[in-house]
DNA sequence: CTGCGAATTGGTAGCGCTACCAAAATCTTA
DNA sequence: TAAGATTTTGGTAGCGCTACCAATTCGCAG
């Protein structure tokens, strides 16, 4: 009775869900060992003999055998997925984050799941909501998570978070940021110490560059100098919107002589429309860009602005990451990543 | 016997291994109902009964379960990931495509992974077999893939890949491009028709790159003007690359009177210095880029290029990608979507 | 040789979900 | 109202892999 039992199961009763790919089973009885013992010679080669092993590697080699990590995720509760949640990915300041992160997620086995919340909370939510049911190792954000459905939800999941670009005294879980209040005051005392007197803004609607702008705007009135004349592009982050800001300026606060803008780009807007009008930077007027785009340093005049390491904060999160999913603990989950004032010609 | 063996699987014998979430089997036993039946309500609404999908939702409410996609893509082998290659992510011509394709996975209950080659072939290879690791139903590659171990295990997983930003005759599965041949011969004959005699090219060390500029010289050749001078970049795809390259050009072929770039960043740095050296653009000096970066109409002078409906070739790989992950048959499997000239003010 | 700890191998039982089929409930229609 | 067609629900058996523990083999001291 036994025996023809376990014939019954060993005898071929392919089932009718199988989707016909070589499976660790096949590679097993390839090699002559155990699903298991194939098993370890594939993800630990250490813990098995090396007779084993090359028989196993053969075996992997002739079959073709690419090992099913979606069913390997769901034993071990380890997906080594990663997802990064950003705003948006084309021009966007966030992406020599995320290609760091990727890299160094990649070498380490990992890979990584990119969302885009086009600015957007509702899909922000959403997306959080598709991410979790992947049940990745970790969760990086561009950003800090507002309270709210999405917040809740991934402090119930447990699983680990690295805010980012922002510094907050209750991050979800890690972060790694820098304070953009200080920005604000750097970039307002840099221009003052060049001598400048009349200031203007030019923001895109974004919480994190309101504040900066905020506290720019008090630096400058702590030294008892004109009000600040702030030009808001809402949701149009392109070049063409920092000249059009800077027409507008011109027309309603022609004494402007130093301009902070919200982003690289703007500020191109800002030089390229100040080049065709024949205004003289620096000279005339001052201008100050955000992110450190590659080709600032580049254009003529080379853009002052200031510099995030991107590159750090992507190789630091990957690590904090990759530390939690393995179990460690991380020693200094919160952390000020600084900025740079970038004096280049353009002020 | 029976009843006691029942009994005891019955009886909440808490597997050790248990990752201690909420599963499908808490919702159901919340809802009172079978776990298959909670698990209709959740996926298929229309075919469950009113009452039993108000008891569902509600217990999904109650306990906030999020469904656990990794089991639900092994049961059904339909992973609803689709993953994408890139050579690079940031200031990439490709993330306008990613983009668009992310937000259409998105919408239709996708998620994207994202892997980054470094234009590395050794890389992509790596990157292959880790993706068709994680079983995604399709897979966007930014170029043609060369032949070699990646491409036959692509071919053997069936996975459905859609290549792209190239025309040829064997693609491993769908193909969704453009010739490079015709874009050199446009290019050059938008120049020619324009009285220019004199053309260099600033490339980088790109195959398809290279073929654009083979078609551009054979053009030229072919109506009997001066040989083309060629700058060779290498992998430095920088403003300061176009820079450089221009004062090379200026050195080494003064006459020059039109230069084709292999990107708007190469291009815009031919301007930059062509601008600070006083060289007026377009009336001694043709500039053409390739690309359409977003802000090109906006610089000074607008920089004339070739387009590339980026968002048309994420949507429409979206949707092929879908159409095969849900069995049905792509119609044209093999599309050419063209390009445009841009003129503006550079030429 | 024997015995004992260390290294290596294997068996079993899930991970959390869905495909497949069978049973039950509901609706038609003669 | 009974018989059949249809809709709704449930049971069973995996998907392909790894955690956990048990069994086996090996090395070497006594």
């Amino acid at each position: 009775m036994i025996m023809s039992s376990s014939q019954s199961t060993s005898i071929a009763k392919k089932s009718r869900r199988s989707s016909g790919a070589i499976t660790l089973q096949d590679v097993a009885k390839l090699a002559g060992v155990a699903p298991i013992t194939a098993s370890r010679a594939i993800n630990k080669p250490d813990s098995v003999s090396a007779e084993v092993l090359k028989k196993v590697q053969a075996a992997v080699e002739r079959t073709g055998y690419v090992p099913n990590r979606m069913a390997g995720s769901l034993a071990s509760s380890r997906s080594r997925i990663i997802a990064a949640v950003v705003p948006s990915t084309v021009m966007s300041v966030f992406m020599q984050t995320v290609e760091t992160l990727n890299n160094a997620l990649f070498d380490a086995g990992y890979q990584l799941m990119l969302g885009q919340s086009s600015y957007s909370i509702e899909r922000e939510e959403a997306l959080l909501e598709a991410v979790i049911g992947r049940r990745p190792d970790g969760i990086f954000l561009a950003g800090v998570l507002r309270p709210g459905k999405a917040r809740a939800r991934l402090v119930a999941a447990g699983i680990p978070v690295v805010e980012s670009w922002d510094l907050t005294q209750t991050p979800i879980d890690m972060l790694i940021g820098f304070s953009h209040l200080e920005i604000g005051r750097a970039v307002a005392k840099h221009l003052i110490d060049k001598g400048r007197k009349r200031f203007a803004l030019v923001s895109a609607g974004d919480e994190r560059a309101d504040r900066r702008a905020t506290a720019f705007k008090q630096a400058v009135a702590a030294q008892g100098l004109a009000d600040v004349y702030v030009v808001n592009v809402g949701e149009s982050r392109t070049l063409k919107s920092g000249r059009d800001a800077f027409a507008n300026i011109l027309s309603r606060a022609p004494k402007t002589d130093a301009i902070f803008c919200s982003s690289d780009l703007l500020a191109m807007g800002v030089l390229t429309e100040a080049m065709s009008r024949g205004i003289k930077v620096p000279k005339a007027l001052a201008v100050m860009g955000f992110g450190d785009v590659s080709f600032g340093a580049d254009i003529e005049p080379a853009l002052s602005t200031v510099r995030i390491n991107g590159a750090d904060i992507g190789r630091m999160a990957a690590q904090y990451l990759m530390d939690r999913a393995e179990g460690q603990v991380v020693e200094k989950p919160i952390v000020d990543v600084g900025f740079s004032i970038i004096e280049r010609a353009s002020t």
